[in-house]
DNA sequence: AAATCTCCCAACCGCGATTTA
DNA sequence: CTAAATCGCGGTTGGGAGATT
C-alpha cells in the first residue's frame, strides 16, 4: 500500500540509494524543493513526495550537523523538554543542525534512559519515588508531585514580596545550571506592588536588580509566564511540568495567582508605546540574528522567546534577562 | 561459528493545520 | 465558503549492526 498523496504512482519505499540521493540533492541545489509534490517526477525519482522532503530534512541538506551530541547540546534538549514536552520540532529549532527526528530519536535512545538511570521521570523531570522506581518503571502518574518541596509566591495583596525558594523545576543534579548558579536555591524577594505589576517594566527592573542572572526564578516570576500560566495557551507547555507550576507556584498552598497583564493587555500597552511595531522582539531578532518567528496572535503565545531566554541567561552570563526579554516596553 | 537478542536510527504512517483552487 | 491538496509534526516501525549467549 503506497501513500495516499501518490497513491497513483508505483513510488519505491525504504533506505535511499546514493543514487537517489544524488538526484534530489542536485534537483534541490539547481531547482529549490517548490512543491513537493512535484519534485520526485521533476527529479526522476520513483518516491512520494512527502518521502523526498523527508530525506531533504533528515539527511541532505547542507547545513545539517550530524554526528554526537555534545554534553551541552543534552542539556538543552532536557531543559526545552522540561519546559514543552515532546515537541521534538520545537526543540530541534534551538540546535542548529540539528533535526526533531533525530532529536526525537536521541531522546528515547539516550536521554530517557539516562533520566530513568537518575531516578527521574523523562515525561515530568520530577524524581521518582523510590517505591515506584523499582525495576526502572516509570508511572505516568504520581511521580508528579511527590518529590517538590513546596515554595510559594504570595499574594500581592497580603505580602509585599513574594519568595521563591526552590527552583521552579527540579533540575538534574548534572545540570550545569546547578553548577554554574547555586543562587538557584537561593530566596528571591522582589517587590510586588500591584504598581510594579502593572508596570512590567517596573518587574523587570525588580528582577534585574535581583538575582537577574537566575533563568528560573524569572522564568517563574516573570509576567509572561504568569500569563501563560492562566491562559488557555498553557497547553503549550509540557503538561506535566505545569502541573508543577500549577501545583507548587501560583496556585501553591497559599498562593494566589497573581494580577498580572494579561498577554493581551501587553501587547496594546506595545501598541500604544509604539504602534509601527506589529512584533514584538526577541533578543535573537534585535540582535540580527534569524528569524525565530515570535509573532503573536490573539490565541496562542510562541514558547519560543520563553525558550529562547530561559537558554540564553542558562548559557550566557553576560547579559541582564531584561535585555534578553527585549519586549519594548 | 551460529543463533539470538538488543539497540539505534532512518523511514513510514496518520493526523491536524494550513494553503490553494 | 468549501473541498482538496499540501505541509509539518509526533508516534511508531523495521531492518541493520553490534553484543551476547
Amino acid at each position: 500500500m503506497g501513500h495516499k498523496c501518490c497513491s497513483k504512482q508505483k513510488v519505491k519505499r525504504g533506505l535511499w540509494s546514493p543514487e537517489e540521493d544524488e538526484k534530489l540533492l542536485n534537483y534541490i541545489t539547481t531547482h529549490g524543493h517548490g512543491s513537493w509534490s512535484t519534485v520526485p517526477k521533476l527529479a526522476g525519482l520513483q518516491r512520494c513526495g512527502k518521502s523526498c522532503r523527508l530525506r531533504w530534512i533528515n539527511y541532505l541538506r547542507p547545513d545539517l550537523r550530524r554526528g554526537t551530541f555534545s554534553a551541552e547540546e543534552e542539556q538543552i534538549i532536557i531543559d526545552i523538554h522540561r519546559i514543552l514536552g515532546n515537541r521534538w520540532a520545537q526543540i530541534a529549532k534551538h540546535l542548529p543542525g540539528r533535526t526533531d527526528n533525530e532529536v526525537k530519536n536521541f531522546w528515547n535512545s539516550c536521554i530517557k534512559k539516562k533520566l530513568i538511570s537518575q531516578g527521574l521521570d523523562p515525561k515530568t523531570h520530577n524524581m521518582i519515588p523510590s517505591h515506584e522506581r523499582a525495576g526502572n518503571k516509570v508511572t505516568r502518574s504520581g511521580a508528579t508531585h511527590s518529590h517538590q518541596q513546596t515554595f510559594s509566591i504570595t499574594n500581592v495583596n497580603s505580602k509585599p514580596a513574594m519568595e521563591i525558594k526552590q527552583p521552579i523545576l527540579p533540575l538534574p543534579s548534572t545540570s550545569p545550571l546547578n553548577n554554574a548558579q547555586p543562587s538557584l536555591l537561593q530566596t528571591v524577594s522582589v517587590p510586588t506592588s500591584t504598581s510594579g505589576y502593572e508596570n512590567p517594566k517596573a518587574l523587570m527592573s525588580s528582577l534585574q536588580g535581583h538575582n537577574s542572572h537566575d533563568p528560573i526564578s524569572l522564568f517563574c516570576a516573570s509576567p509572561i509566564e504568569n500569563t501563560l500560566i492562566s491562559s488557555s495557551s498553557s497547553s503549550s507547555l509540557n503538561p506535566y511540568a505545569l502541573s508543577t507550576f500549577e501545583g507548587n507556584c501560583l496556585w501553591g498552598s497559599n498562593a494566589m495567582p497573581l494580577e498580572v497583564p494579561s498577554l493581551g493587555e501587553l501587547q496594546s500597552q506595545e501598541q500604544e508605546m509604539n504602534p509601527s511595531n506589529t512584533r514584538m522582539k526577541t533578543f535573537n531578532e534585535a540582535k540580527g540574528v534569524e528569524d525565530m518567528d515570535v509573532s503573536f496572535d490573539s490565541s496562542s503565545f510562541d514558547l519560543d522567546s520563553v525558550v529562547s531566554t530561559f537558554l540564553s541567561g542558562s548559557i550566557r552570563h553576560d547579559l541582564t534577562y531584561v535585555e534578553d526579554f527585549a519586549w519594548n516596553f
